[in-house]
DNA sequence: TTCAATCGTCTTTTT
DNA sequence: GACGATTGAA
């Protein structure tokens, strides 16, 4: 959609022998070395905007039309669906038809199903195995830490779940976490509950996302027979954006490399904001350790920034230490400088940003080539509500996804137990929605009974039913139940797969609950589980959609209308906008706080690498801004700018007036707090700024320390005013203001008048 | 079983 | 300040 313009370019199958094929004389000279170094393993070092999506494809191109190798002999393997879709396209284009026959290009989860389907056996498991989403992976923790009468509160199953999943990207099985690590989850059962969650998976037939991969791996690396059959298919390798690979994934890629070390890894570290996901910068930094004989291609000509926001960019990510390091230049004019503004609060900021929009937008940009970019969804609210307010049109992008949400789920989960009632998981979920007054006592019945005599739940739930076990109003809904389901299974050889489902969703009274629900939110609902049933008839089958559904969560969606992009930084990655709204460049927020205290010094780089990606999603525009006062979780906090601000070099950087740019900059130093009086923002917000960051106001207000002012005392707010203190909470003060009304405001924030 | 009140949390997110 | 999840009472 706003990817980088792509030249036409000529079908390479149909340019004869006339030399050397047309697409090359498309490339620069690094380029073009990066499509022509086919042998042995290549580490494609791609800066933003350097035209990597080109390099890479071309050299797929390539690889076919010198005839190395054929469609099905090449592993291209991506991160998302989205990124599969997009290279098949391109590819497409050079190539034509034969781009079909590449059934090996997709993303890593997506090719390990592919694998594991085929020797579903060998892993344990039979191939028709379901795969669990995080709802569902969550809901079987829960089970078992109930089971072992863990306290829920201070031992919570999403905890777990991070744990575990940490372990999987590490590629660690149960008996190979660590000892240390292993005590981590309710004083030392972390690798035990690790275990049980394991065989419990097993024993449903199922595996989470983590597990595609290393139980692909696994395969690999206990059958060599299976893993030389694939060896040898895979003639050449490419993966796209490296940086973001995990220990499982690096070591399910260098396996496969071993043979024909055909190997070429696209990547940019600098552009590695994925670390706590279990991304490792490592992978890329060490390619060439890992790899012998790799060479390293660097794409260095940047077609995307102008001089300024590209020499801003640049600059400012040479503060890491941990890079490899790549020196970004265009032939582009310098254009605009970055434009940096303080403004007094978030309100200000939301205010200035519609307005320099709107200004645009009256000079004929297109919104659609406007952008903000936010570090986390808290921003948004204000903005969108500018937004609003003014009119101006606006999509959120990467915002909750359609089959992510509640109805969808439930509406999946009917149509899979239908087809296979021995899923277990997905009955759980929708046994008692909507309430069929089978609770949560009837349900423990049921799978006690379940684990006792070793069956899936529904057959022993129909087993149960004949019997007093269970008893009132749930022994009948349970007994309907079962024979809705054996009822719709018996449909589903006849009827359409569309309408069997628009039939199961009105029979089990699942529409009818959302038609009955007077929330806010219920047509909506409604309206999604009809989009549902209209995307399901792009597919040949249930089967097929269902495996579609689990592997693939997003759907296209459509850029239609001119509208200005909001999104979270992250979300901007590989793609690009004429102007780039940056706000929210303060201590805490963007570097995040968390991101600081969490990891130290590693999570800092990657909040740096952050910026730059931020800054390089910019063609013509870039600006920046930063708010003295900020209401996080509805607590007013004073707030320094960012250490960013300070990192980038003056020479590429505009602010209102030049004066106060050096000033305010000379005074942010967050780590060195031994500066001189400000002079802007007035006395209060000087005596604010010097003795408190938002490093303090988080510790104030999570550790509960006490504060020395009392109820009823007179105060002095920088931003509110005088008035009189109402309630005290911690540090946390509730102030009614004279003029502003009643506010939460830290201790810190105040003085007494 | 259901509903209402209370509690705790509040970065980023793909598969 | 807002949301979801959990808990307790009817």
């Amino acid at each position: 959609m706003i990817r980088d313009s792509d030249p036409h370019m000529p079908d390479a199958a149909g340019a004869p022998g006339a030399g050397e094929p047309a697409y090359l004389a498309q490339l620069n000279e690094e380029q073009r070395r990066a499509v022509e170094c086919l042998d042995g393993p290549v580490l494609m070092l791609a800066g933003a905007g350097t035209g990597k999506t080109r390099a890479l494809t071309t050299r797929l191109a390539h690889i076919l039309y010198t005839g190395r190798a054929r469609p099905w002999e090449i592993l291209a393997v991506t991160f998302t669906n989205k990124a599969a879709r997009e290279m098949k396209q391109r590819i497409g284009g050079l190539i034509g038809e034969a781009v079909e026959g590449m059934q090996w290009l997709g993303t890593f989860h997506a090719i390990c199903v592919k694998i594991l389907r085929r020797h579903a056996e060998l892993a344990g498991l039979k191939s028709d195995f379901t795969i669990l989403d995080t709802d569902d992976q969550i809901r079987l923790m829960k089970q078992l830490i109930k089971a072992r009468d863990i306290d829920e509160k201070r031992w919570p199953a999403r905890q777990l779940a991070g744990l575990i999943d940490g372990w999987k990207n590490r590629a660690l099985t149960p008996g190979q976490v660590g000892p240390e690590e292993a005590q981590e989850f309710a004083g030392g059962l972390g690798a035990k509950l690790y275990q049980e969650y394991q065989q419990r998976l097993k024993s449903l037939n199922a595996v989470d996302f983590g597990d595609l991969l290393l139980e692909c791996l696994r395969l690999f690396q206990t059958h060599p027979d299976l893993l030389e059959s694939y060896q040898l298919r895979f003639a050449y390798m490419l993966v796209d954006e490296y940086q973001d690979t995990n220990v499982a994934q690096y070591l399910w890629l260098r396996l496969l490399a071993q043979r024909h070390k055909n190997i070429c890894c696209v990547g940019d570290d600098d552009q590695s904001i994925y670390g706590w996901r279990g991304a490792e910068v490592t992978n890329i930094l060490r390619f060439e350790k890992d790899f012998p004989g790799a060479r390293i291609i660097r794409l260095e000509r940047n077609y995307r920034s102008t001089g300024h926001i590209l020499a801003a960019a640049s600059h400012l990510i040479t503060h890491n230490e941990s890079r490899l390091g790549k020196t970004l230049h265009t032939t582009d004019a310098p254009g605009e400088k970055v434009f940096l503004q303080g403004v007094w609060d978030g309100e200000e900021e939301a205010r200035v940003i519609a307005d320099e929009i709107e200004a645009l937008q009256g000079k004929g940009h297109s919104l659609n080539e406007i952008a903000v970019l936010v570090r986390a969804g808290f921003q948004m609210r204000e903005i969108e509500d500018r937004f609003i307010a003014r009119g101006l049109d606006y999509r959120v992008i990467g915002g909750p996804r359609f089959y992510e949400r509640m109805e969808i789920r439930d509406a999946i989960a009917y149509l899979q137990v239908t087809v296979n009632p021995d899923n277990d998981i997905k009955l759980e979920r929708i046994i008692n929605t909507p309430s069929r007054k089978i609770g949560a006592a009837s349900l423990q019945t049921v799978s006690r009974y379940a684990r006792a005599v070793d069956l899936p739940l529904m057959q022993a739930a129909r087993q149960l039913v004949e019997t007093d076990e269970i008893r009132g109003p749930a022994r009948g809904s349970l007994r309907n139940l079962i024979a809705d389901f054996d009822r719709w299974r018996a449909l589903a050889d006849t009827t359409p797969h569309t309408e069997l489902a628009g039939l199961i969703l009105d029979e089990s009274g699942y529409t009818a609950m959302w038609q009955n629900d007077k929330s806010p939110a219920a047509p909506g609902r409604l309206e999604n589980l009809k989009e549902l049933l209209g995307a399901m008839g792009e597919f040949e089958s249930l089967a097929e959609f269902l495996e579609h559904v689990a592997l693939v969560m997003d759907t296209d969606s459509s850029a239609d209308s001119d509208k200005i992009n909001l999104m979270t930084m992250h979300a901007a990655k590989g793609l690009e906008f004429d102007s780039v709204f940056l706000p929210g460049w303060e201590e805490g927020v963007f570097p995040h706080q968390r991101a600081l205290d969490e990891t130290g010094r590693a999570g800092l780089e990657e909040e740096r690498r952050l910026a730059y990606v931020c800054l390089t999603r910019a063609k013509k525009r870039a600006r920046i801004l930063h708010a003295a006062n900020r209401r996080i979780h509805a607590l007013w906090q004073t707030a320094l700018p960012s250490r960013f601000i300070n990192e980038l070099p003056e020479e590429h950087i505009e602010t209102e007036s030049g004066e106060l740019h050096r000033q305010t900059f000379g005074l942010s130093r967050f780590d060195a707090p031994d500066f001189a009086t400000g002079s802007g923002g007035g006395p209060g917000f000087a005596r604010a700024r010097r003795n408190r960051t938002i490093s303090a106001g988080y510790q104030a207000a999570a550790g509960g320390a006490k504060t020395d002012f009392t109820l009823g005392e007179r105060v002095f707010h920088m931003k509110f005013g005088y008035g009189r203190i109402e309630e005290i909470d911690g540090a946390k003060l509730t102030i009614a203001f004279e003029k502003t009304g009643t506010k939460k405001v830290l201790d810190s924030f105040v003085e007494r008048h």
